[in-house]
DNA sequence: GGTTTTCGGATATGATATATCCTTAATTCC
DNA sequence: GGAATTAAGGATATATCATATCCGAAAACC
């Protein structure tokens, strides 16, 4: 069971995003570069997160992306569920029912036991990550990256924001 | 991110295993029968609980395998881990190495943020499947289940247990 | 009109999950 | 001792999904 590596970048890159000044966009390219990344398969995150409405695009010289809503009304399981879908983890193929003792016709009246045990846990992993915002993990990293490295990566930023 | 379909197959031995008199041993054959599953891969399922040293095994006519301890002493998460692995659901590749504005060797001290706050929904969910134990579930399958059902199924594994 | 950009579709490649087969060694039963 | 049964593990095949690249269309900017 392992998130595939979209998830980092589209977590990355939205907090880049959330650093942006109002109306600017940021495109592809930068935010590829910036984070050595394909370009044209970070795209495809990029684009999750825009049929997810996380995001507006614009097109042309100067468009990209930037953030649909403010980065407090954003938060971590928005993002990875974008990319990563929103199904559970663990789905119950019903292997009960090929029990051979069971009556011919017989229907289970509710979800297994073990199905809910590991949805418990599922929602367990969903609620933690709707109660960090994007805004938190902006504020840890304005607090744990060097100023010096912050300042200069909004510089770079800015001066490809179009 | 989605759990392959061992993880329940495991879960589902694990509780017939626990309902198994004291010294008795069911084989793959009878397991595999009573979940509609193919017995070779299922072994395979099997194999890794007996790597976990969840459970034991014999070889021989009367073989098979039992829980290797009491299933108050077996959590759900024990049983998971045994066929998923232990590794964390979300991977850093550092890719904040790659900022173009880092000074040249400069070096994190501490795992970057985002990593972070994903393994702590990690943890929550494995906190979460840590917290069930196998006992947990066979009480409650004892509940839900008719005890028609209930009872012909031991009575099923009973006569093919060695 | 030419350039730059997002978007979607098509396609290729690699890794992993699923599944089967076969050999070996241990155990039971006769 | 010999035959039958079983788990363990290696080899292999197939399907699905993650990763990655490429291209054409449409929109925005100059
Ligand atoms: S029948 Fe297996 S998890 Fe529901
Ligand atoms: S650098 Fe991306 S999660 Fe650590």
């Amino acid at each position: 069971m392992i998130l595939k590596s979209q998830v980092e970048w589209a977590l990355h890159c939205c907090a880049i995003l959330a650093g942006l000044p109002e109306g600017r966009y940021l495109s592809t390219k930068a935010l590829a570069e910036l984070h050595g990344l394909p370009k044209e398969y970070l795209s495809k995150a990029l684009q999750s997160l825009s049929q997810a409405s996380l995001v507006n695009t614009t097109l042309g010289p100067s468009g990209g992306y930037r953030l649909a809503r403010a980065s407090s009304e954003i938060n971590f399981l928005d993002i990875v569920e974008a990319v990563e879908g929103s199904a559970r983890s663990f789905t119950c193929t019903n292997i009960r029912e090929n029990n051979p003792c069971r009556a011919e016709g017989y229907c289970d009246s509710k979800p297994c036991a073990v199905a809910r045990i590991m949805w418990e846990a599922d929602e367990a992993w969903r609620n933690t990550l709707r109660r960090v915002r994007l805004s938190d993990l902006v504020s840890i990293l304005s607090e744990e990256v060097p100023a010096e490295l912050w300042q200069s990566t909004f510089a770079w930023v800015l001066k490809r924001a179009g």
